[in-house]
RNA sequence: GGGAGCAUAGCUCAGCUGGGAGAGCACCUGCCUUACAAGCAGGGGGUCAUAGGUUCGAGCCCUAUUGUUCCCACCA
């Protein structure tokens, strides 16, 4: 029929040309047929600049199985993909190399000059990244492809701005931030990570103005920030410090006059019981300052730098200055002791550096009224998160938000649109630029430097990359999109973000499922990161083993939620599997004459044809259902087991003798059968396996283009064949025990024997003989009422006994030490069934259906037992 | 301090709404059986972390304990 397929799975030769294809074809595009419904889904987007990681690879195989089987399903399915700007990861890349290779800072080129430089180096990797997702086999509908920073989700970002700061929703504020002085700029809560350190303990004296030698203690892992101490506060019940309250400190160092506050903050256990105040640089300190109206003082500044606030200090960068003040203090007299203290320390989470609490003007996206109604659809069940238990993170972190600061000091970004006339101070929010200040006429107005948070343009991805705020045909069609899938570690980062923006902009939840996977770890559970330099590369893994394989390896056993271990063993396993499937094909497309295939009618089909086909039927079920609750790992383990085990080890064994022989007058139902069931397992395994589905079914007989565009199989009463499936699992069963008895007498698989069978009530018989023969090396097959030949070893299932004849090799003292132990065990099982069944509480309140199948266990088990017995006596004898 | 997860075979993990434990790999034995040695056949191996409880029945539900991982908060 056609050239010999290679003789192992080689990915290499197909995986590119069929992509390829799909994509020239336009499959991945919807079929924008309304009669159907749609199905959509929006990409989580990689950074623009990024590189393809295992985690990229998780995810894009989990959409794409979903995305792959709903398309099949016959929705009208839609894949968005695109890219993130990646604010300061992007920026600080692009920074870091025109330091290498020019020298120069982004401040020396300016703003305008950087601008085009980073556009440069998106325009340059942007298509890296896209690249990469194709070859994973993700089915996006690349003709929709989109960018946070393009002109159409600007417009989408400027809109949601204006009209949050119209409902009063963003304002501008002074207020303590996480600052990066690395980064220089702000960052949100989100943003930063907390490491355990350990650090120095400072115990300082402040002099009591008036009274020598009374001093209060403070206590203070960062003794530079006491330049901007503008208070001491100590705990209002606290007896020891009581008659301080309201009286006045001298700082030392600086000479300031400070007051000693009493408030609730302070802890009479921590520390000294005394805290010193610094406003500006310590979040907690900054809300105190504000109830007791204390000064604020900066001393701090963006680069790390003490600046004129601080003195003699002034100039110092903040560790020089800290041992320098440590030095001072020590030399006058103030420093009572230092102790080690291990606390959490924030770290910016993209450069490392410590964060520096600062003071400073930012703006913010006021929370609490957006977070209601956010709580709310996820509270009702207009949105659920699989597995559950994600919701109470979401709900957890939403019902204790904070005002989120949405302004970042870089200059890649969405550059807020807000104009300040120097004339008259007035602040316009217009997303149209400003020339002309609307207050006062005047002409110097200039727009603020600062950008958007990445994560602002990223919240409205589910409805910007549609086209929103137009009335698009796409935003029609596709909005709300049907599921969002993505790990756990970015629940609060950005699922929450969307789900709020959505339900504020659109008036509409952004997704009903949230579909949550957990982290690809290394062999031993660790982080794959760059620095530990254990990240295993999926684009080395798809050269070397091809991309089904890695999406297998990262699809199978993979529990909703769970974090996964990548080793070199499962892969390989992967690849296996793939080869499995191959071969399986290889040997179906060796003996294939027909070129297209049907199920014939069942009176012509043997048993073990019904067998397999209603096995198939009732996958089919089951894996839909699966696939639904998104419990992709255990729809694939069901695959992999119908392929492996019901098809290629028993069908294909059995259907030999029909299917190699052309003239085996059921040679052609065997052909046919056997297509049948390959065509709908590499319909079913499309969505997990799409390449090496599709270059299989294009090479055996189908209809239609292409798998990828097939209908997914579906349930059908017709193929439904009960008693086929229990008359096989029998015969399987003394099958089974036949090679097991054999091997354990040590009997060489070349030596084919007479098999005698026994069954009482006939249900296996003469039309099952050639089971036997093939596989089960027997060299005829007698069914009689009863066996009185010679010696033989016997072989009892529920159903029938075999007799082997192997009188040469039969010890009989071993073979009744055997049959004992087989009637100890099965005597056993019926006592214990037996006292199920006799137990009143069992009959009554377990389900019918349970009782029934524990009746019939028993007289199974009965048979067994009568077989058994029944040989005992026979070698007695 | 608050919250969540995990603990099942030597290893990595499945186990759906409770009905007497599975896979892959590893290990042992035998096979080049005309699709596949990336394979075939057979086999050993588990008081499902511990202690209670609910139930006719618990790996699964409840409580406590131990170990472990993570998230949030951020006590100077």
């Amino acid at each position: 029929m056609q050239k010999e397929p290679a003789k192992n799975y080689s990915p290499k030769d197909f995986e590119d040309k069929l992509y390829k294809m799909w994509e020239e074809n336009g499959y991945f595009s919807p079929s924008m047929d309304k009669s159907k419904p749609h199905f959509s889904v929006v990409i989580p987007p990689p950074n623009v600049t990024g590189q393809l990681h295992m985690g990229h690879a998780l995810n894009n195989t989990l959409q794409d199985i979903i995305v792959r089987t709903k398309r099949m399903e016959g929705y009208n399915t839609l894949w968005v993909p695109g890219t993130d700007h990646a604010g300061i990861a992007t920026q600080i890349k692009v920074e870091e190399n025109l330091r290498k290779e020019k020298g120069l800072s982004r401040h020396d080129i300016g703003r305008e000059e950087f601008l085009k430089l980073v556009w440069d180096w998106k325009n340059k990797y942007g298509d890296r990244i896209i690249t990469q997702l194709k070859k994973m086999g993700t089915s996006c509908d690349w003709n929709r492809e989109a960018f946070t920073m393009s002109e159409s989700l600007s417009r989408a970002v400027k809109k949601v701005f204006v009209r949050l700061y119209d409902k009063g929703l963003i304002y501008r504020g002074f207020r303590i931030t996480n600052w990066c002085t690395h980064c220089a700029t702000a960052l949100s809560d989100a943003e930063v990570e907390y490491k355990e350190l350990e650090g120095g303990f400072w115990y300082v004296r402040y002099p009591v103005k008036g009274s020598e030698n009374e001093f209060v203690t403070i206590a203070t892992t960062r003794p530079e920030t006491m330049l901007g101490d503008t208070a001491v506060a100590v705990n209002p019940d606290d007896e020891r410090f009581r008659h301080l309250v309201g009286k006045t400190l001298i700082l030392p160092l600086m000479g300031r006059e400070i007051p000693v506050v009493a408030d609730e903050y302070v802890e009479k256990d921590f520390g000294t019981g005394c805290v010193k105040i610094t406003p500006c640089h310590d979040p907690n300190d900054f809300e105190l300052g504000k109830r007791h109206d204390l000064p604020q003082i900066v001393v701090i500044d963006e680069n790390g730098i003490i600046n004129e606030n601080g003195g003699k200090y002034q100039g110092l960068d903040r560790n020089e200055a800290r041992k320098r003040i440590v030095e001072d203090l020590e030399a006058g007299g103030f420093l009572v002791k230092k102790e080690k203290l291990v606390h959490n320390v924030a770290h910016c989470y993209r450069c490392g550096s410590i964060i520096e609490p600062l003071a400073s003007r930012q703006w913010f996206v006021k929370m609490k009224p957006l977070a209601e109604p956010a709580i709310a659809a996820v509270k009702d069940g207009r949105i659920r998160f699989i597995p559950d238990r994600f919701s109470k993170i979401y709900l957890n972190w939403m019902e204790n938000i904070q005002d989120w600061c949405i302004s970042r000091q870089l200059w890649w970004g969405h550059r807020i649109p807000a104009y300040y006339c120097d004339d008259c101070g007035q602040i316009t929010v217009s997303e149209n630029s400003v020339n002309v200040c609307p207050k006062c006429g005047g002409a110097h107005v200039r727009q603020e430097e600062d950008v958007l948070d990445t994560w602002f343009s990223s919240a409205l991805w589910p409805f910007s990359t549609l086209g929103w705020p137009d009335s698009t045909e796409d935003m029609r069609t596709f909005y709300p999109t049907s599921a969002l899938v993505t790990a756990y570690d970015i629940i609060t980062f950005w699922v929450s973000k969307m789900i709020f923006m959505a339900i504020e902009n659109t008036g509409d939840i952004p997704f009903p499922d949230v579909f949550i996977h957990g982290l690809v770890r290394d062999e031993l559970g660790r982080k794959m990161s760059k620095s530990l330099g254990n990240g295993i590369d999926p684009l080395q893994v798809i050269d070397e083993y091809g991309t089904d394989a890695l999406r297998y390896a990262l699809a199978t056993g993979n529990a909703p939620g769970n974090d996964m271990r990548f080793s070199q063993e499962k892969i390989e396993s992967a690849r296996n599997f793939i080869n499995k499937i191959w071969n399986a094909s290889r040997f179906v497309r060796m003996n294939l004459s027909i070129e297209s295939a049907s199920v014939p009618d069942s009176g012509a089909l043997a048993v073990e044809d019904k067998w397999i086909l209603s096995k198939l039927n009732r996958l089919t079920a089951e894996v839909r259902e699966n696939i639904d609750k998104y419990e992709l790992g255990v729809a694939l383990q069901k695959l992999t087991d119908f392929v492996w085990d019901d098809f290629c080890d028993w069908y294909i064994e059995l259907a030999k003798e029909r299917l190699c022989n052309r003239d085996n007058p059921d040679n052609l139902i065997a052909q046919n059968v056997i297509s049948y069931t390959l065509e709908r397992t590499m319909r079913l395994l499309h969505p997990f396996l799409p390449f090496i589905t599709e270059e299989i079914w294009q090479s055996i007989p189908h209809e239609g283009e292409s798998v990828m565009i097939a209908p997914y199989p579906d349930f059908s009463e017709k193929l439904n064949f009960e008693d086929a499936e229990i008359k096989m699992s029998k015969v399987i069963a003394l099958i089974r025990g036949i090679r097991a008895r054999r091997t354990e007498m040590n009997v060489a698989p070349s030596r084919k024997t007479k098999v005698f069978i026994v069954c009482a009530d006939g249900f296996i018989d003469g039309a099952l003989s050639h089971f036997f023969t093939r596989l089960a090396s027997a060299s005829e097959v007698i069914f009689a009422d009863a066996y009185d030949g010679q010696d033989a070893v016997q072989i009892v299932t529920d159903s029938a006994t075999a007799y082997i004849p192997l009188a040469d090799m039969i010890d009989t003292e071993k073979e009744l030490l055997r049959l004992g132990k087989e009637k100890a065990n099965l005597e056993g099982e019926i006592e214990r069934i037996e006292k199920k069944l006799l137990n009143d509480g069992f009959v009554k309140k377990a389900p019918a259906q349970v009782v029934e199948g524990e009746r019939v266990k028993l007289e199974n088990y009965r048979a067994s037992l009568d077989g058994v017995v029944a040989a005992i006596n026979k070698l007695q004898k």
